[in-house]
RNA sequence: GCGGUCGUGGCGAAGUGGUUAACGCACCGGAUUGUGGCUCCGGCAUUCGUGGGUUCGAUUCCCACCGGUCGCCCCA
């Protein structure tokens, strides 16, 4: 066997894509109570709108994108996460003149980034996300934050974990960085590799770096929240008092940084505690990001979104050994016998399926038996039976799978008989 | 990018330097000339990830590569 996918891609096959369907619409569902609508952005964006997007220091933007050039010789990118292009659509679209402020917009979209495949962690990847544009009220931030929760509470989950943080405001940002560069500077030798070049970059994101985590200048780090000036500190008041009113859990890590550059003020995480999860324990993250909309050439505009990762989410619902409802039943399943019969039953399974009947048949040649073994296989509710007898009298034998009775309808009464059947069935659950 | 581990039929899984590669599940056929889930019988890998090497002989030993998987970094 030579054609595969892709490294770090999967198919997904009918047994598992039942599960997408169900937590896609459970999704679809909860947005709609919190009133927020869907937008959907390309696959691929101008490589420029995540590397200033997202941030050139980021290791989405210097190591995990998939870049290419098109015909034309631009530089073309599959998107590595989604608030980028939805602000970018934002931007273009002037969905910041639309009448209805702010604009409160969820996504699901496939998301590509080169890296080493393992548990929970693949280069093509699935998330759902939300974004609201066009106001800084904390109950916005908590808002997000909730209906985040409130889906993985829904789906049943119960080991989860929420994180945040405050990276204050521009003012707070630039005097906590001017803090870090002088407190990292006299072991700046003793660091990583990583952490030497992440100093000069983007000090923040020493702090959550995992290899120097035990250096006693970590220790000792100036914190973000010290630094945080009184607005940026009533906000982030502001939102925890939300959070709290509502009655969402959740825990302050100063250390909470966020990989990408985008975000200021609230950032967090919803981690899961669930055994067998592996290595892999963020299933979403996201945080506010004031300047982004003016970064990418529109007015000045805040912002908030979180992306969750659905193959992550689809774990951690198999570590909580939660099972999501499937129909795996079939009404019919039409065993004919004999070339006029099957004639005859190709065209009484169309008006069947017309009439919103689910019907199947063999296409295998089967006998008859073979053809019962596959009206088991399916969990048939039904067998309708049409053989050289029945084609004679204009009669089809309709049988109960689960009764194993069976009575002789006459062809014309056919579809409204089994409705019939079929209605008695679901009235009796 | 680095490290561990694995790679035998549709799936799960034994196995050995030598002539027909266990077994289970699934599937197909028959026992039962037109009626399923049980039972019994039979069928189902010219071949053991790919390429090279050692050998009289390799699925089994060695090397390389590819792929899966898990972990590091970082994150969804």
């Amino acid at each position: 066997m030579s054609m595969k996918a892709p490294r770090g891609t999967v198919d997904i096959l009918p047994k598992d894509a039942k599960k997408w369907q169900y937590v896609e619409s459970k999704i679809k569902d909860i947005c709609n109570r919190y009133n927020f609508e869907e937008i959907r952005t390309p696959l691929f964006e101008h490589t420029e709108v995540f590397s200033r997007g997202v941030g050139d220091s980021t290791d989405i933007v210097q190591k995990e994108m998939y870049t290419f050039e098109d015909r034309g010789g631009r530089s073309l990118t599959l998107r590595p996460e989604g608030t980028a292009s939805v602000s970018r659509a934002f931007v273009e679209n002037k969905l910041y003149g639309e009448a209805n402020q702010p604009v409160k917009l969820y996504y699901f979209a496939q998301m590509f980034r080169y890296e080493r495949p393992q548990k929970g962690r693949m280069r093509q990847l699935n998330q759902f996300g939300v974004e609201v544009l066009g106001s800084d009220d904390p109950a916005v931030d908590a808002e997000v934050i909730d209906l985040a929760i409130t889906v993985y509470k829904e789906l049943g989950l119960k080991s989860l974990k929420l994180v945040i943080n405050s990276l204050g405001d521009k003012e707070s940002r630039t005097n906590h960085r001017n803090a870090l560069i002088e407190h990292f500077a006299p072991h700046k030798e003793e660091l990583c590799a990583d952490c030497q070049v992440r100093l000069n970059q983007n000090p923040l994101r020493v702090l959550d770096c995992k290899k120097d985590r035990e250096h006693p200048a970590m220790k000792t780090a100036p914190s973000i929240l010290e630094y945080l000036n009184e607005e940026s500190r009533n906000y982030f008041e502001q939102v925890k008092n939300y959070l709290t009113k509502m009655g969402i859990d959740f825990v302050v890590d100063p250390n909470l940084v966020r990989g990408l550059d985008y975000y200021n003020h609230t950032a967090f995480e919803i981690m899961s505690d669930a055994d067998g999860f592996g290595a892999i324990t963020t299933l979403a993250g996201g945080g506010r990001y004031n300047g982004l909309i003016e970064e990418l050439g529109g007015p000045n505009t805040p912002g908030i979104g979180f992306g969750m990762g659905l193959e992550r989410l689809l774990m951690a619902l198999d570590a909580e050994k939660i099972s999501v409802p499937t129909d795996e039943k079939l009404d019919c399943y039409f065993v004919a016998v004999g070339d006029d019969a099957i004639t005859e039953a190709v065209s009484l399974i169309h008006d069947l399926r017309v009439n919103g009947i689910q019907v199947d048949k063999d296409y295998q040649n089967r006998k008859m038996k073979g053809q019962f073994k596959s009206a088991d296989r399916y969990q048939a509710k039904y067998v309708l039976i049409l053989g050289e007898n029945e084609l004679e009298n204009r009669v089809v034998n309709l049988k109960s799978m689960e009764t194993g009775e069976q009575i002789e309808v006459p062809i014309d009464n056919l579809t409204e008989m089994v409705k019939e059947k079929l209605q008695e069935g679901k009235n009796n659950e």
